[in-house]
DNA sequence: CAGGTC
DNA sequence: CCTGG
């Protein structure tokens, strides 16, 4: 089954190569020029979308190639199309963002290599938070392993052309698994959040993607209310599993880059990075704290300057 | 010993 | 508190 995005459906510019290049976080798979990855549709099932593309920045267009190919029902058809749709920000207008970097030195520095360049967002709020739960305490590149590891342990195999691919694990699945299996995933301390989240979901029977519906003061003091989660956490969900651009989530990394770029490499303390952030990134909190952490080494250099930390976008 | 949370 | 650096 093949579906197709084109004009109608994605704001330009827009830019798979970085889609494809970056944040390819398990279950996302970065093979042969397609983005692959398994989805579980509202009904349960498992389906793998390959997703190339066929346009270019200005005149975009998408193929979803869907897997098992047969049995396919229109409506999930249309679930598959909406859920890569949020996932890649297809509909997101980032030019206001692009604006704004125009007046940013630094900024419009970061941006110039992706430009066109949108988010990828987790597809529900579970694997959002299970996400960041994971991003805590660690440099990025150990996210990858946990979030492979999670996936192959517990979420659900699909063989396609006779290669396994794994699902994220739902909240069931996580809740019934022993502590010592979320153990092994090499999650470290956070396993007791992620079970003790994944009961309290199947639980109290809880529907997080009703989040995407609240205000983000409302659907923070929500996150806020889970084990584990804390302010850091909270933001750094609001913009990754719900998109929200007017929030800030400080961690060393972020903190290291705003001091070097913004405050002479001078160390101050947060409120200063956090009244600096909403003075000057107004509305884009978030997406201007993603184009400084991503490849920050890289485009760094064109500023003249030697950033130590490496990104982790691509992965390594 | 990080670093975010408890 | 875990784990990788």
């Amino acid at each position: 089954m093949e579906i197709e995005l084109s004009k109608t459906d994605i704001i330009p510019p827009y830019n798979f190569d970085f889609a494809l290049t970056h944040y390819n976080i398990y279950p996302w798979v970065s093979e042969e020029g397609k983005l692959i990855r398994v989805l579980q549709l509202r009904n349960g099932k498992i389906c793998v979308a390959e997703i190339k593309s066929l346009g270019t920045l200005n005149n975009p267009k998408l193929v979803i190639r869907t897997k098992p190919s047969r049995n396919i029902q229109a409506e999930e058809v249309e679930e598959i199309k909406e859920i890569i749709s949020w996932c890649l920000g297809l509909k997101e207008d980032y030019r206001p963002f692009y604006e704004m970097c125009e007046k940013d030195r630094v900024l419009k520095t970061a941006m110039e290599s992706r430009y066109g360049s949108k988010g990828k967002s987790y597809p529900t709020v579970f694997e959002a938070i299970i996400g960041v739960i994971c991003a805590q305490n660690i440099q990025f590149k150990r996210l990858y392993s946990m979030m492979y590891n999670l996936c192959t342990k517990l979420g659900e195999r699909i063989k396609i052309a006779g290669k396994d691919y794994f699902s994220f694990p739902s909240p069931k699945n996580i809740s019934r698994s022993p502590l010592s299996i979320i153990r092994e995933c090499k999650v470290g301390y956070r396993d007791k959040f992620i079970k003790k989240i994944a009961e309290i979901i199947v639980k109290d029977n809880i529907n997080l993607e009703k989040l995407k519906k609240l205000s983000t003061e409302d659907a923070r003091k929500e996150l806020l209310k889970f084990p584990g989660i804390g302010p850091y956490t909270a933001n750094l969900v609001l913009a990754v599993g719900l998109r929200r651009k007017d929030v800030l989530h400080l961690d060393r990394f972020v903190r290291e880059v705003m001091y070097t770029f913004y405050f002479d490499g001078e160390k101050v303390p947060d409120e200063l990075l956090i009244k600096y952030a909403n003075k000057h990134w107004c509305g884009f909190q978030s997406l201007a704290v993603d184009a400084l952490t991503t490849n920050t080494e890289i485009w760094a250099k064109k500023l003249g300057i030697d950033f130590k930390i490496k990104s982790g976008a691509r992965g390594e």
